[in-house]
DNA sequence: CGTTGTTTGTGAACGAATGCACAAAGTGCT
DNA sequence: AGCACTTTGTGCATTCGTTCACAAACAACG
């Protein structure tokens, strides 16, 4: 759930209405729901490809990607029709157009504001940024943290957020300051051009139209956890004293 | 999106048909998508708490959470009807029923498997982990991490993962140890009996029925991320090359 | 070449979620 | 008490997402 339920906070232009009854189709043709699928698939596929695998069928990269095989099948018709009937996918085929679908045949410059314990941990997690992604700074307002190397990069202040940006063409900026920073970082990030924003301070940002924000929040989660833990309680118990099931 | 988005992934137990045209209503009568809101109205509603507010609206509660104000109605109106017409809703009470409903009345206690870079950072974060969780311990494979005193606890070895969960009747596990270990720890915390699992891991985990896996995938969301980039630039200039647009 | 078996791609039915728009229900002022 | 104003709670239409089930397309083999 998720995303959440994940759960979509994008301000999508709308197109044309295009006629058609289907799904909506914004502009790239691909669903929101979908496109949050498309990156398990793709990790499902290196792995399959890692075991030396060179064609997969729906059912088998389903059951990798965890989810039903219809859903795979219509998701990836959403990008072309590039299986075989009888045989399959081609993985290193389907791993190189779900690439471009998501857009990860350029390269993103990413820069990470907030060198405490979470910036370190991204930045450090090389396995995160393999593919499409690169780490250009990360920055801290603490004077004792900069000079320091993380991962890639060193830690440089964040007063150089602004030609850091610009010397680099960073379009994906990630916020992992407190709370009470975050939405300054945001303000600056925005305004030095950045439009896509991976927020983890836990707080609700504000930004203009046109800016794409996602955000990762633990206590969510752990709400989200504690709600359908519950649940599973009082289901094999009784039910609880004052449930909201009253006439 | 993030969730979405996130984007569910628990098995719900569907109850009896219950006749009406409502949306679905699992067991225990909230929708999930509502259960994904939940704690951002919380927040919102600790913030305007702390602001010293007495009472508040629902158009103002939801520009507080960053949702439309009929969404968030009809989201409280599944915990029962506690507002008032007229006036809005009392932040005390209302804070109190999110809780309630959320299961955040009772303390759930929480183990940490992974104490690198992002365990360290979790088990920091005590602005994540303030009402309703409680760290319990955390643990890690490498002996020359036990013992370090990490934000309220010290690292403990791994291997006493069983008796930590049984002696302090932990319900909720949190994965944050590199993608090669999680499936066995995952499997270890659901033999002990833990029924909810929050995964860092980047991959997709394999549970039994009854447990219910949420994940937080940094790389997921760089992706998405990349893709209205690429969406948004695609729009601004002229079309790329070859979309999935022929005829 | 036809037949059998497999797997894709998708039409169509269903189910969930969103947002509008308004009646119902309250406050407060005169 | 009556009236004007505010705000909730919800029925309804619409949009979005999922799943079923099957025809179309291909491989393999005799």
């Amino acid at each position: 759930m998720t995303s959440a339920a994940e759960i979509p906070d994008t301000e999508t232009v709308p197109e044309e209405p295009s006629g058609g009854g289907e799904p909506a189709r914004v502009a790239g043709g691909i669903p929101e729901a979908t496109v949050a699928r498309l990156p398990v698939y793709l990790r499902a596929l290196y792995t399959l490809a890692e075991r030396g695998a060179n064609t997969v069928s729906s059912d088998e990269l389903a059951a990798c990607a965890g989810v039903n095989s219809a859903k795979l099948r219509k998701d990836l018709s959403h990008l072309g029709s590039y299986g075989i009937r009888g045989v399959g996918y081609d993985v290193e085929y389907l791993v190189y157009q779900v690439s471009r679908a998501l857009g990860l045949t350029q390269n993103w410059s990413v820069v990470i504001v907030g060198a405490g314990n979470l910036g370190r941990a991204l930045a450090n997690y090389g396995g995160f940024l393999t593919r499409g992604f690169q780490i250009s700074a990360i920055l801290d307002s603490d004077p004792s943290l900069v000079g320091r190397p993380i991962g890639p990069v060193t830690v440089r202040h964040v007063t150089e957020l602004e030609s850091v940006i610009t010397s680099n063409s960073v379009a994906i900026g990630v916020i992992a300051t407190p709370a009470g920073t975050a939405q300054v970082v945001c303000d600056r990030l925005v305004a030095a051009g950045v439009t896509s924003i991976l927020n983890f301070a836990p707080l609700v940002l504000n930004v203009p139209d046109g800016v794409d924000v996602r955000k990762v929040d633990l206590s969510i989660e752990l709400q989200i956890l504690a709600f359908h833990a519950q649940r599973r309680f009082a289901e094999r118990f009784g039910q609880e004293s004052d449930s909201a099931a009253e006439a």
